[in-house]
DNA sequence: TAAAGTTTGTACCGTCTAGTACAAAAAGTC
DNA sequence: GACTTTTTGTACTAGACGGTACAAACTTTA
């Protein structure tokens, strides 16, 4: 239920539609295949408009992947805002950040296939972009409350950096969706049903948890 | 220094010799550039031997990339079985293999890579071969060991999964390597320097230890 | 010595593919 | 009502790319 639909009449000009729904579509099909995986003439067949009005908006195929790259950071950080971590104790606020992003990331696979698409790029796009700071640099901020909050109560250890905490996150976080076909093709395992997603997740937040909570000297 | 050179006197005639050098090429080139954004021309061009032999040898494209896939967990396979860990305490047993994870994957961008490509092609060509098995089930039977021993000796908790405590130490040290381009990227930070890198891996050392230590009620 | 496997080299083919030319008109803006 | 922006649709091109045809000879094996 999108306000997509019929602005007044005639259901022609509607620019921002028209962008949308190409962005959509090939976002789903760079995620599928890739930069030079993907075709064009595909993309323009599944979009309700023509290959002519891809290269009117967006130039040329790298464009295209450029704009769907920042589009999907750009959903990342909206809904990353829309968590509310100041209210809770450091602990139970880092608990539910962990939580959040492993099922963020379980969510959107499309997202990651497009950062792993990236990465195999060297990322080569990802460097031109100005949204990129700005969408990271919030979560950085998150983290780094809570850290200086854990650290003031004197849970956390001291030498703990905002953005190896986040590479540690999105590690457990991101490796779970970018692996699962190889990892569920070698091993006959559990991990991928319900409730081992549920493990995962569950040790995921414990393992961080612990090893902020942890201090030298600490015994059973 | 590998024995490929001069058989006896006429330097011809060398099958292995031919078959090792364009995997040793392809793998490079589909590491590089993906399975659809290789080419089987630059490869041929980059060969000691031509096109039609490629063809010769590995029937087409796809073909090719299969043998470099399983030549690449061949070669994994090979250097974790040098490592000997009968001999160690549990602890040091797991820290020894979690900071030789780290390290190896660290040290063959070329294989992590061409896992990525495999897992944006959903494994399509991982299912197929019979070499994995094999190559994984080495590693998992290390861990399943480490663990009954450390569990026998009362360190290590009780509810731990092989198959899942692989699952961690590979995140930590298949992330650090995939997702390296987006994250310098998006961060400055130092974590890819090399006092980075050893934080890293002696904090991942660090979170897996102390996951596995962990027992309820356990306080400073 | 017959047979099978290996090697070289070039030229080519059919198809796919990113991107464009051209032509035209409707819808919004000011 | 002049001007700009948006939209549609087809046909095409120029090049890239995976793969093959053809022709021939050399090496090893049995």
């Amino acid at each position: 239920m999108e306000l997509e639909e019929k602005p007044n009449k005639a259901v022609k000009r509607d620019p921002k539609g028209v962008r949308r729904n190409i962005l959509r579509v090939s976002s789903k099909e760079f995620a599928e295949y890739g930069l030079s995986g993907a075709r064009v003439n595909e993309i323009a067949a599944l979009t309700k408009t023509s290959k002519r009005m891809i290269y009117y908006y967006y130039g040329d195929k790298e464009g295209l992947y450029r704009a769907c790259l920042e589009a999907a950071y750009s959903h990342v950080r909206a809904g990353e805002e829309k968590l509310d971590l100041g209210g809770l104790e450091p602990d139970k606020a880092l608990a539910k950040l962990v939580g959040f992003t492993f099922d963020h990331h379980r969510k959107n696979p499309d997202f990651i296939r497009l950062v792993m698409i990236e990465n195999i790029h060297k990322a080569a796009f990802l460097k031109g972009s100005e949204i990129i700071r700005s969408v990271n640099a919030a979560a950085i901020k998150n983290l780094t409350d809570i850290i200086i909050r854990g650290q003031n109560s004197g849970v956390f250890r001291d030498e703990l950096d905002p953005i190896e905490l986040h590479w540690q996150i999105s590690a457990l976080s991101f490796f779970n969706v970018s692996n699962k076909p190889t990892f569920s093709a070698l091993f006959d395992s559990e991990l991928y049903s319900d409730d081992g997603q549920r493990a995962l997740r569950d040790h995921a937040v414990e393992m961080i948890l612990l090893y902020v909570n942890y201090k030298e000297g600490m015994q059973k």
